[in-house]
RNA sequence: CGCGGGAUGGAGCAGCCAGGUAGCUCGUCAGGCUCAUAACCUGAAGGUCGUAGGUUCAAAUCCUACUCCCGCAA
């Protein structure tokens, strides 16, 4: 089966490194070009492209994949498979293959449809999530579903744990959708578009926490936007403001304080919320490495988070 | 030259502007108290103040250059 893989982000690591290893083996690699990383904008490449390059696959990097829809119909592929590549596809990429061109998407769909999936889960409080096979269609996310397989979400799950696992689980997706495919036993089973949600892909600033917010709601979104794109709040120290970014694990605690008050007693970092309290251990001061609440409050005195 | 914060015993910080004995909250070690303890009391060890040069009788502190760490922005 002529296959060519479509993948940026590392959530697609052992989907393609399953197939390097178990076939079929991939006749060609999209991913997005190599992007200036970091303070010093070093130019990094997709650690995809750096596994593809080692196994002799050919790896193209359009700015816009439609610039190269001839050379990809010249590989005369069967199937497409799309994963966390980052690119809208156009219509005259839909119709490239001769059999199908499908998506791995990291949600029960349809359920959080878009970039924030996996972020989206944790922060609902989801008890699980998962990977969906499907096909690909224009609209983003709702083609029609192959299969899908799940697993639970842990009560200390962050968004970083669980987009590993997610990426663990795909290869076994992946394989049983090529292998339907193959047979043309593959099903085809339209999504609920009224029980759709979308997500839009997230930026820094959505990493700013709301203390009106429930306790247990700003605890979910730490773990979820943890390591990407993290949360913040700003503190108040010596009547200076500065950037404090918070890490997991926080709890949840009943405590009588007022949103964004602050209790240091016992050693503890507890700020009010709109509806108790959240006992920070872990977090990262402006200009500072990221160190536990306990050293924090050795040597800061915040007196209150905004 | 994108903007900004930072480097002081093992951790987190103050001291710098107005140069003159190395300080705070912890940790570590020893002793004490206690049925016991992460609690309390007493004592001790531990620091080329990021590097190099300069000014000065005297530099953590002032001047110059450099190195490294971090946040933002991209």
């Amino acid at each position: 089966m002529r296959l060519i893989f479509i993948a940026t982000g590392d959530i697609a690591l052992p989907s393609f490194r399953h197939l390097l290893e178990n076939g079929p083996r991939p006749v060609a690699l999209v991913t997005q070009p190599d992007k200036p990383v970091g303070r010093h904008q070093v130019l990094t490449p997709p650690a995809i492209k750096v596994e593809a390059i080692a196994a002799g696959i050919p790896v193209y990097q359009p700015e816009k994949i439609g610039d190269i829809t001839a050379e990809l119909a010249a590989l005369d592929p069967e199937i497409l498979v799309v994963m966390a590549y980052g690119q809208i596809l156009r219509q005259n990429i839909l119709t490239l293959a001769s059999k199908a061109i499908i998506n791995l998407h990291a949600s029960l769909l349809p359920k959080y449809r878009g970039a924030a999936c996996i972020q989206a889960a944790i922060d609902a409080g989801d008890s699980e999530t998962g990977i969906t096979a499907m096909h690909v269609v224009r609209e983003l996310d709702a083609g029609d579903v192959i299969l899908m397989k799940s697993i639970p979400i842990a009560p200390d799950e962050t968004g970083g744990t669980l987009h590993d696992r997610l990426a663990d689980l795909s290869p076994s997706v992946l394989a049983e959708a090529l292998e339907k495919l193959a047979d043309g036993t593959a099903a085809r089973i339209p999504q609920d578009a009224a029980a759709s949600s979308y997500i839009p892909k997230l930026e820094r600033d959505d990493g700013k926490i709301d203390w009106e917010q429930d306790a247990a709601a700003i605890e979910r979104r730490i773990r979820a936007y943890d390591p990407w794109p993290g949360t913040y709040t700003t503190a108040i120290e010596g009547g200076k403001a500065k950037r404090l970014k918070i890490y997991p694990q926080a709890s949840v605690v009943t405590q009588s304080l007022l949103p964004r008050e602050i209790s240091t007693a016992d050693g503890q970092l507890i700020v009010g919320c709109g509806k108790d309290a959240l006992v920070i251990t872990s977090l990262q001061p402006d200009g500072g490495k990221r160190m536990s609440a306990a050293d924090y409050l050795h040597g800061r005195k915040p007196e209150a988070f905004l």
